[in-house]
DNA sequence: CGCACCATGTGCGCGTCACGCAATTTCTAT
DNA sequence: ATAGAAATTGCGTGACGCGCACATGGTGCG
């Protein structure tokens, strides 16, 4: 792997990071999409054992905590691409790198329906997804240098917003497809054949 | 026009309702993208000649306000394309529509940099852009009588990140080229030859 | 023409939150 | 082992979001 671990400083404050974020998604989940005024800093603060002010050294709200898992899987989506073979063709490379990143498990039904589903995480949420499209558009710049100024970052903005389309498909109720098959289709009708 | 003035009390709301958000928005350019903490619910209240709470019954937070023109402007997106003649193929249609809705006068400059430059606001601003796409997925379904059932999302979802690549586009410093042509570059990477 | 009605505007008050500041604890590096 | 930086924490403050209740004004009925 290239992540050479860094600091151990900076890996103990990500593992804060994570435990307030899994915490704050849990105690959400558990309230539901309709009870998240109740889900108070102070629940998730002692849930992932630290105290109110450090939750807010790490999160300035709830909904960024919540969708903080979200929101750290998209950042890696530049890395995800740079990791596909030189071979590919540029579709063919973000398809693989996009249905590798997304589904690395099978993304958690709950969650997923908490960040996209409830009202007041909209915004949120679509930072979340949103924060994949500067790392993506710098990774597909080296792939096809220089193409059109605008085409990296365009296909960028067009490629989370077809995650997205697929994550709302994936989660209607009586789906059974698989998240990646819904996800390869949704690519097929961005990205150049 | 399709729009009957619906009621009139309905007219009345909706003109304090701008009137709110427009305030906003202009103390939020004077302040600049730094002092937006500084925009005071109560100064944007005064501004529009309302109550603080007649303010929060309207907009639920200062961002909702400040966003609240270019909200509505993604409304009208789908409004926009079926306007378009049935003789035009979907990407002209839809380039067509967007362009004309975007650009009915050329955006004001500092306003789309107090929105789509300020971090505070970004998930706001995601919001409003991303609301063209509910209405524009409904009207390119329209337009093509069930081609893919993922297709009129995705397309949407394209279009409207498109869109605010293309205003990043034309906000970075000692850009001339008018924005119409900058959109219509960043579409024609998002939509079928 | 008047009356009852509903939507909107407003004042008040409460609970929560975000954050600056400063003391303290904890951990790294030499 | 020790100096020093980073992280955690407590406290205090200002603002905010919103529920509630009341006043007001436009609307549609009889």
């Amino acid at each position: 792997m290239t992540d050479e671990t860094a600091d151990l400083r900076t890996r103990n404050s990500q593992a804060t990071r994570e435990a307030i974020g899994h915490a704050a998604l849990r105690l959400a989940i558990e309230q539901g999409p309709n009870g998240l005024a109740l889900v108070r800093v102070h629940d998730i603060a002692a849930a992932a054992g630290v105290s109110p002010r450090t939750y807010n050294n790490y999160f300035s709200s709830r909904g960024e905590a919540i969708c903080a898992f979200q929101a750290d899987q998209s950042k890696r989506a530049g890395k995800a691409l740079r990791a596909r073979p030189a071979g590919e063709s540029l579709t063919e490379a973000i398809t693989a790198a996009v249905i590798e990143l997304y589904t690395d498990p099978e993304p958690d039904r709950a969650g997923l329906s908490m960040i996209m589903l409830t009202p007041e995480l909209e915004g949120e949420a679509l930072k979340a997804f949103t924060m994949a499209e500067g790392p993506l558009a710098d990774a597909i710049a080296e792939r096809t240098d220089g193409d059109g100024d605008l085409f990296p970052a365009v296909t960028a903005a067009a490629v989370a917003g077809a995650v997205r389309v697929a994550g709302r498909r994936w989660l209607e109720p009586g789906t059974s497809e698989p998240f990646a098959a819904i996800l390869r289709r949704a690519l097929s009708h961005v990205l150049p054949d």
